[in-house]
RNA sequence: GGUCCCAUCGUCUAGGGGUUAGGACACCGGCCUCUCACGUCGGGAACGCGGGUUCGAAUCCCGCUGGGAUCACCA
């Protein structure tokens, strides 16, 4: 049998790191056991779902790479186009006795549990309607029809229900703990318990792999599947993942969608990278391509206790995969951001190229790259007061405009030949290379950290930096 | 509170009866050096507690403690 995964993500918000991880997963299992990935829309909440929400979830996982097999733009593939099919469903259950209509009003099973919470009972529904009669053909809700009851599915008393969970091990409930739940509401639409069980069935989902959040919910599921007459699919249950104070990732984290960090400067293979290595793991090995996450990934590999996300460690893989990327393909991805930020390119892709490579190793996203990048790419740079009163002296006047003149008579302006003008000009005035080009330093950037001096004057050019120089040494006469 | 899940450095983890308990991020220090980085070398840092089983327990069992999830006409 070909294994069949699913991701169903409900398009009611950004799409959530840890919620996007669970996806992974099922990405994953499902591709290395060469099956299906089938992509489902659970939409039946129809107030809250919108098409902004299902545009970011489609647009973050082909962001990450995570390619479905099955799934929007077919229309089959959403919750919302196929209550026809709940209805039957709900129907079936009714006519065998596995489903009855419930009575209770919304206020009066707020009052049961309030009540049973006084009596440290537990809060659950009391099977008050459970045994009511009522015709086998009974029409589903519709409070609009006046047809206000819901539909409760009828849960073993007796008997336990065992999840062999692949990742978590045996879970074993007992089935009197369990309560009879609604699977249609009132408005006759199908609660998530039970059009979540027709889809799996219907789509033949072979292996259900979510966040054990829904571990749960699953031997209800699992009663319905029997009770419409299915064999359940297998489990696979992830733990969670927790923001730094230990609970459940959640805005309130500060970033935590796909989105906020792809727009924050992080490249799609670093973000994979680590969500996959947190909560499964390969031995020692830190680093994973695509195709080895493939070949590699197996629940037996993944650990059953929650993880605690470490932006930290996100950042150096973004690092590392920045250093390895190709320098052109870098450039390119770079180009947006230098855009989004206003700033011009002074020169063509080439010259992009000369830049990134003298940044690279010193950004750990592409926007902390552009932070950097600014002095290459505006005309006129701030000096900053504190770097000019310590490096631009008045002494060095005479220093910076022979300099000047010896980068303005190179034939080949390329860092060799830089560093010769630099070699003149220290020893005519018997100045270390530290002596100077903190100084250079200062009038090209602004400020007293960057690249390589030699680098940065290869990339700035012969114009800019002479006038640079120019500009500081009028600066060392109003200093001084 | 009921039910379920979980427990190795601060964090992600390897290790599943005998290991100097390994790696990675972060942190600290040396080296490199025109600044900052990169790189490189080194360092500190963990088996929650108590009982068993065993010649021997981080590892198996039980209890405790701690953490988490979940208990909707949300998904």
């Amino acid at each position: 049998m070909t294994v069949r995964t699913r991701y169903a993500p409900s398009p009611t918000g950004a799409l959530h790191i840890g919620n996007v991880r669970s996806g992974l997963f099922a990405w994953l299992f499902a591709r290395h056991h060469r099956g299906a990935f089938i992509l489902r829309i659970d939409d039946t909440d129809r107030e809250r779902s919108t098409v902004e929400s299902l545009n970011e979830i489609l647009e973050s996982l082909t962001w990450l790479g995570i390619e479905w097999d099955e799934g929007p733009p077919n229309p089959e593939y959403f919750q919302a186009n196929r209550f026809h099919r709940y209805r039957e469903a709900a129907r079936e259950l009714l006519r065998n006795g596995r489903a009855y209509p419930c009575y209770c009003t919304a206020a009066e099973l707020d009052a049961m549990r309030k009540q049973a919470e006084r009596e440290h009972r537990k809060p659950g529904y009391d099977g008050r309607c459970r045994d009511k009669p009522f015709p086998p053909d009974i029409e589903l809700p519709d409070a609009r029809a006046g047809r206000n009851y819901t539909i409760r599915f009828r849960s073993p008393r007796h008997g336990e229900t065992v999840v062999d969970d692949l990742v978590k091990g045996r879970a074993v409930f007992d089935n009197a703990e369990l309560d009879d739940l609604i699977i249609f509401r009132s408005d006759g639409v199908p609660t998530y318990n039970f059009a979540t069980v027709l889809d799996d069935a219907d789509f033949r989902i072979t292996h259900v792999v979510r966040g054990d959040d829904h571990l749960p919910n699953t031997p209800r599921q699992m009663q319905i599947f029997h009770a419409l007459g299915l064999t359940p699919p297998a489990y696979a249950h992830l733990p969670m993942v927790m923001g730094p104070d230990g609970a459940k990732l959640s805005k309130r984290h500060g970033a935590t969608s796909v989105f906020a960090y792809r727009d924050a400067g992080y490249l799609p293979e670093a973000l994979l990278n680590y969500l996959a290595r947190l909560g499964w793991s390969h031995g020692d090995q830190e680093i994973f391509s695509r195709d080895e996450l493939i070949a590699y990934f197996d629940f037996d590999a993944c650990g059953k206790s929650a993880g605690i996300f470490n932006p930290e460690k996100l950042l150096w893989l973004n690092f590392h995969y920045m250093k390895e990327r190709p320098l052109d393909q870098l450039a390119r991805e770079v180009r947006p951001f230098i855009e989004k930020r206003g700033l011009p390119i002074p020169g063509d892709d080439a010259w992009l190229a000369k830049m990134v490579a003298t940044l690279r190793e010193r950004a750990k996203t592409l926007v902390e790259l552009v932070d950097f990048a600014v002095f290459y790419l505006k005309d006129e740079i701030d000096i900053d007061p504190k770097a000019a009163a310590k490096f631009l002296k008045p002494e060095m006047a005479p220093v910076l405009m022979e300099l000047a003149n010896q980068l303005g008579s190179i034939d080949n302006f390329n860092e060799e030949a830089i560093k010769a003008a630099f070699e003149r000009v220290m020893a005519g005035h018997n100045l270390k290379l530290g002596q100077l080009a903190q100084p250079v330093r200062v009038a090209l950037t602004g400020g007293t950290v960057s690249p390589g001096i030699f680098e940065v004057i290869a990339v700035l050019g012969r114009e800019r930096t002479i006038a640079r120089l120019r500009d500081a040494v009028r600066k060392t006469h109003s200093v001084g």
